[in-house]
DNA sequence: TTTCCATTTGACCACTCGGTCAACATCCTG
DNA sequence: CAGGATGTTGACCGAGTGGTCAAATGGAAA
């Protein structure tokens, strides 16, 4: 045998210990050195583990890379996911979404970081990063049917991108211009505004109709 | 003589004619070809000059890098004031901030993928972008002064970073949800929506008053 | 003309990277 | 036990990087 399997589109664990190990280790080194320190000897390194098997495994270090972000959108699907599941008017759903959408970032900061920088530097994952971020869009889609209108300054489209904005952009550009940004208390009042701001959208949406 | 000066604060062009086309070079380089291009050998021969002046001039080639990145900044400060001056109530100036601002963005689009990468990986020149951040940071706050609240979730830090959002991450993330993110008729799309987002939030502060 | 020094060159160095591969280890099966 | 398949190693390679520096250049002053 040889090399673990890509099916495009659903991510599988890696069954072989060894790969696994692999990709934790890259995983851990993506936490807590950023995305310059992945190299094929540094991950192979942390595994307790030759170089090679590495290439053994996944055959470059793109690859790699790419089931490392694979396992982050599994687990971003997943709570989408579960936002998304449950009742109430769009208005209680909205904001189930955005808590939801908080929650998750707040437990993968590093995974804001990742497809920030791919998506600034259109670096050699964007395409991955395009394939996954167009199915969040389209789910946004979904929810925000019948409450925005279909095309224009509204739509669902620009709706999406300022509240993921929003949201994301916080915990990027928040540790830069504040220094306890990610501290139970300011995220807790980021919170609170991001609630707001959706319902303001919401207030602006509903008297302009 | 040697190596250009860098006196911290303000920048000023280089008097001397090959550093600048090397400064010009590099800001070609990172406009045609992103920031993995921005190597000494690739900004020499672009400038058609020999390697060794990049390293007498501006010392390494992380300073090059910082040099573009404040030639970059003085525009940005530049744009902010023309937008700062003259007259009419906060909304309209706001409004007028905003427009400057979506100007600023759509001939910099470059400028806005820059500051994000390094954002998002912690790179090297955060020390330099913070500190840029913090002054327009500095700015918005005096803008919103006696329109949002001192502290909390409506304070005028939580809106700088949720503006400044809502306008930047459509140049980045824009392109790669839409095909067409970054023509024309899109544009004054979000134009609009920008201004629609910004009166959503003016008319929710009025009323919570 | 001679001298001097800022300027300019590109070969060179040390280093790190991704990736290859022959050799070796381990294990399962006949 | 024998032997082939599977898994594992790390020395090695070529490419590309930032940075150094002795030597060449050239213009201005004496």
């Amino acid at each position: 045998m040889e090399s673990v399997e890509v099916e495009s589109g659903s991510f599988e664990e890696p069954t072989n210990e060894r790969a696994r190990a692999l990709l934790d280790a890259a995983e851990e080194l993506l936490e807590e050195l950023g995305m310059e320190a992945l190299t094929a000897r540094a991950v192979a390194e942390r595994a307790g583990v030759a170089k090679g098997l590495v290439f053994y495994y996944f055959g470059s270090t793109h690859e790699l890379f790419e089931r490392v972000l694979e396992r982050y959108y599994a687990r971003h699907k997943a709570s989408l996911a579960e936002a998304f599941a449950g009742e109430g008017d769009h208005r209680e759903r909205l904001h189930r979404v955005v808590d939801e959408y908080l929650d998750f970032m707040e437990e993968n900061v590093t995974y804001a970081r990742i497809v920030q920088h791919q998506i600034a530097s259109e670096g050699p994952h964007l395409p991955l990063v395009r394939r996954h971020l167009r199915e969040v869009l389209e789910l946004t889609r979904e929810m925000l049917r019948g409450i925005t209108p279909s095309r224009g300054p509204r739509s669902a489209e620009h709706f999406h991108v300022s509240l993921s904005a929003v949201v994301i952009n916080y915990f990027t550009y928040g540790p830069v211009l504040l220094d306890d940004a990610l501290e139970d208390r300011p995220l807790g009042e980021r919170r609170a505004h991001v609630h707001w701001v959706v319902d303001s959208w919401l207030d602006g949406l509903e008297r302009h109709r």
